[in-house]
DNA sequence: AATATAAATGAGTGACATTCATTTTTTATT
DNA sequence: AATAAAAAATGAATGTCACTCATTTATATT
């Protein structure tokens, strides 16, 4: 075994260990001696393979990411049309989520103690949404999206709601059934609205008149498709 | 002046002075004995009117809720119309927390840290989240929001979005007109979907909406030609 | 085998939240 | 007003950890 492997080996052990003794205790809860027991390593070893407390707990969330991009990736790869993606995209993010929620708390509370947001933690959390940003523009190109949503709107709308919705979720100890159960409403909503659509907001001035002539042309453009 | 009175303009000495040194510095920076100092009491003196430092954080946040809940309550009591409700109640929520920014920062991770969640953290949500599902409800009632929508759903989308904007925004470094905005598109999204098929400007006098559809019909005519 | 370099160790340090024996202030009683 | 009793306030002392660093141990090079 060469010696590269070797340290490779021993910093696996000592990310596994973390994230055994972070999930179990939360991040002030987890002391760094626990860690190195748990990973069969002296206290001051750790140091030799993480800055700090923070910067370990910034790994532990790392890798968790980098496998959720990965299957988020595969699942999308593996799926056809754009509504059937972001349906997947909401089932597949809640599920983990709620399987890892221990570590989304941590991830959560990370942001806080994080001076340099766009540096570091930001950078792991845009490898995966880029998964979700890939399904949106291909939906928009397809005619199927609508293109005047900006994404980061869309963006932050997908995943802010599905977060809260597992935190909620997780809050009232609901299981898996219902979190599927909740991610499709999210879509349903996510896609259409609460709008209901034969409202109409009462007409009071010169831009309504104009909002209503455009969506009789828009109409009409639709049509002729 | 009553004893009564002497306590509780002590408490709120130390509150203030909490706030101000949570906000300066984040939890982890912020030292007791500054926040005892700030208040110009002992640092002993502190523990009679908290148990921890983590109470000390949630009076501080229940007192921001408070402040908040007021505020939608009256925007909401002075503002008709379901929809006009809804904005107002987005931009009021994206500006009041990127004014209090450092405060909603600590809120986040506070979650974490609490081991009983319904029993405390969650109450003063609670109340703010109320003023919401009345809008919510009352719109259901009119006819104007889809009935079907699980209200735990909606009121999860509204804020989660918002709060994911709010964070974007802080993490760009926007100002209030471009907060101002994104509440205005997430307010649009949340009405009528990402879904193109139902696609409709919100008639209600939102110049940026309409404009904005008017540019996506104008491209697709574009395209077609 | 001798030397140089890289890793690992764990007792020690410092920073802080929290406690508690003591002092000061306020209230009640005569 | 004097005294006792109770309530508040104090800040030095304590304990817990994250983190450091002088030594020791393992590995590579000659």
């Amino acid at each position: 075994m060469t010696r590269r492997q070797r340290l490779e080996e021993r910093e696996e052990n000592i990310l596994d260990a973390a994230h055994a003794v972070f999930a179990e205790n939360g991040f002030d809860g987890a002391k760094m001696a626990a860690i190195a027991r748990h990973a069969d390593v002296a206290e001051g070893t750790v140091y030799l393979y993480f800055k700090n407390k923070n910067a370990l707990l910034e790994a532990v969330i790392a890798r968790f990411y980098a496998r959720l991009t990965e299957g988020a990736q595969r699942g999308v790869t593996g799926t056809d049309g754009t509504f059937e993606r972001l349906n997947f995209l909401a089932r597949y993010h809640v599920e983990q989520c709620m399987a890892e929620w221990h570590i989304l708390e941590l991830m959560i509370g990370l942001y806080r103690r994080m001076q340099d947001y766009e540096d570091r933690g930001y950078t792991f959390n845009k490898a995966y949404v880029a998964v979700f940003d890939q399904v949106f523009r291909e939906g928009v190109a397809r005619g199927e999206l609508r293109g005047e949503v900006p994404l980061s709107i869309a963006r932050d709308a997908f995943y802010g709601a599905l977060e809260y919705s597992v935190r909620t979720m997780m809050l009232r100890g609901g299981g898996k059934t219902r979190a599927r159960r909740a991610a499709s409403r999210a879509i349903d909503l996510f896609c259409h609205g609460v709008s209901a659509h034969n409202a109409q907001a009462e007409v009071s001035g010169d831009i309504e008149a104009v909002t209503r002539r455009l969506e009789a042309v828009a109409r009409k453009l639709e049509k002729r498709r």
